[in-house]
DNA sequence: CTATCGTCTGATACCGGTATCAACTTTGAT
DNA sequence: ATCAAAGTTGATACCGGTATCAGACGATAG
């Protein structure tokens, strides 16, 4: 079944145009890359005879006296993810415009694959790196030192790196965040469910530990959560770490905690989302519990999709600039290849709130009482 | 702002590890490599050093020798559209289990755009492709040709291309498209709206001229529309063209298309959607014409995704294994690198029909009257 | 008729690995 | 002590490009 196929075959290198053309390889490569010179005949002449050949560069041999490879490395938590699609989809036609291709990666939020994944697009020698990082505070960041050391320019979407500064491209989360929650709490609402705070054995005790776990999470998680934090705060009202998940995140177990904060003897009255699948296990945890939206509970969450609008009702949601961070970043880190040596930049995009109707106003329910 | 930024810095080479350790070269490659023998003291010996240097080996070089890049080319519409963001997951996954990295290109279905991503690939030396190519009847098919004739294995997916014969995975798109609309038939529907048809200018103005059209569209489309017509056929349906849209494949499209349909004299009571942009402009247009499902149109689609099972009440759909996709293309494209010269395959997978409650039968309403 | 400049061209070093080959060392047997 | 075999090592060709350099040739000027 498996023998020796014989080995790519590889196309006509120069070396064989220039015999076919009966001149020197240099005279090839001359009349191929249009510098030096050549006289109009026999440039024609080699130029046919490449045609006719069916000449194309061998890129590898290229990058390997350039120095340039003319790829760039991505490195993602996840591309079936509506938010890393949508980023990755911006990221690639910025690139291709630039003239870059990408080499994908991903991580499943696993800071060793994260290590093994820029070694690897090290050693083939990208030009740049976009990475959406999984390190939080004290982890070891080796590799994206060691990036820096070879002078591959890097930028950092997504999330921030504490300990790491770089070009980033990330989501005003904690603005975004408590301006959402903000609106909720208008609505008359004071337990507000929060799906997925970030992930510990148990849940935290009080606001002190819950302040240091942020600490400890994935940058864009503890903005998020803080930025619920600080809506709270502004309204005067007192923060319960019963309405915050330390669950897992899947669908399942968004579903399951949410369940769980239904069964609470002063359930939420409605609840933040921060990721598409934790808005898909919260629905189906209504579901389950025979509840409605808005009218049993509120919801708000982040990652518009098409979808949401299509919802009955449709959803409120916080919508990010995915094509956009992934189209700023590969502007960045391309103008960083090209020499660009100016200060780091921190680009901040804003995720818009758009408002449909999955909040309700909790006068509509506590009225009738 | 841009200046002469010092090109990378590219790790140490051998010949430093060789002259940092006092040995040759070739000994150095040979306590990296593991071949060959080197005393067990030198070998202890230079992998310190090589470890203090922090030597990492240049994968272009080895590429340059060995032929091999252990990278593989992907080419997809577009990544965003959950359905290629998936098919990529399982894509990635599998090749990354292999020892391959991915390099990935999207086309926006776009022929021009698939041939110069086809070409860019080659060039760039990988080891082998997976496309889901654009390619209809009697387009140029010599990007896909001159992978053959260089030997770089390729397997198409999701779409078959007339013409080119080679290894593939695709889904039952007919059989599938079949089943669902024939549910539709069984729950008493008759005329139902098909979103999306194949593009062309015009409607087509019989069950003839859409055949044709069929022949000439994309694979995956043609089939897909096949299935309906199998269906109402073998239902004794007569197929009326106004039905199915021509239009551009966009939400928005799609929205006004089916809102157009809705307008007719004898509107649609059910549609069918081939994608999940077209569910979800078809969605909208109910929405703005102020009508629901079930109970006013049944609906039923392809790309069964989490948001389906929490939509009030659930949509029934065609759910594809995306992610198995793209594994088994890249367990047989990795297959083919090592060598299996075992005939063509073929695969095809079944899509599943997850039966919810967005297709009503058509009794409920008609008794009323 | 020779000097000088410019154009055109081939030869060649280089990138950083892999892999072959020949030479040298060590060991053990006769 | 001599020699063969095994073990170890360095030198080197090669992959397919890029880029430099120097030589050959032609034309023009002195």
């Amino acid at each position: 079944m498996t023998s020796d196929r014989p080995r790519p075959t590889s196309s006509p290198t120069i070396s064989e145009v220039a015999a076919a053309a009966g001149v020197g390889r240099a005279t090839v490569a001359r009349s191929l890359g249009g510098y030096g010179s050549v006289s109009e005949p026999t440039r024609a002449h080699v130029l046919a005879v490449a045609a006719r050949l069916g000449y194309r560069a061998n890129s590898l041999a290229r990058s390997m006296t350039t120095g340039v490879t003319k790829t760039l490395g991505v490195v993602l938590a996840d591309i079936a993810n509506p938010f890393f699609a949508g980023v990755l989809r911006g990221l690639s036609d910025t690139a291709k415009q630039e003239g870059y291709d990408l080499l994908v990666l991903s991580t499943d939020e696993k800071l060793a694959e994260e290590q093994a994944a820029v070694g690897l697009l090290l050693d083939k020698q990208v030009d740049g790196l976009v990475i959406a990082s999984a390190a939080t505070a004290g982890d070891d960041l080796s590799h994206l030192l060691a990036a820096r050391e070879r002078n591959t320019p890097l930028v950092l979407i997504d999330r921030l790196v504490s300990g790491f500064d770089a070009d980033s491209v990330v989501i005003n989360n904690r603005e975004a965040a408590r301006e959402a929650v903000t609106t909720m709490i208008a609505a008359g609402h004071t337990r507000i469910g929060f799906v997925w705070g970030p992930v510990t054995v148990q849940p935290a005790e009080d606001l002190g530990t819950m302040r240091s776990v942020i600490a400890g999470a994935l940058w864009s998680d503890g903005e998020r959560l803080s930025g619920y934090l600080d809506a709270l705060l502004e309204a005067g009202i007192e923060f319960d770490t019963s309405l915050v998940t330390h669950v897992l995140k899947t669908e399942g177990q968004a579903a399951r905690a949410v369940s769980g904060m239904l069964a609470l003897a002063q359930p939420p009255t409605a609840f933040f989302t921060t990721e598409t699948d934790a808005t898909v296990g919260t629905l189906r945890a209504l579901r389950t519990r025979g509840l409605r939206y808005p009218d049993d509970v509120s919801l708000l969450g982040f990652d518009d999709t098409p979808w949401a609008a299509v919802m009955d009702p449709p959803l409120t949601m916080v919508a990010q600039p995915m094509q956009e961070v992934g189209a700023r970043a590969a502007e960045i880190v391309t103008g960083r290849i090209k020499g660009d040596d100016s200060d780091v930049v921190h680009d901040v995009l804003d995720a818009r709130l758009v408002q449909r109707h999955s909040v309700q106003h909790r006068a509509a329910r506590v009225l009738p009482l």
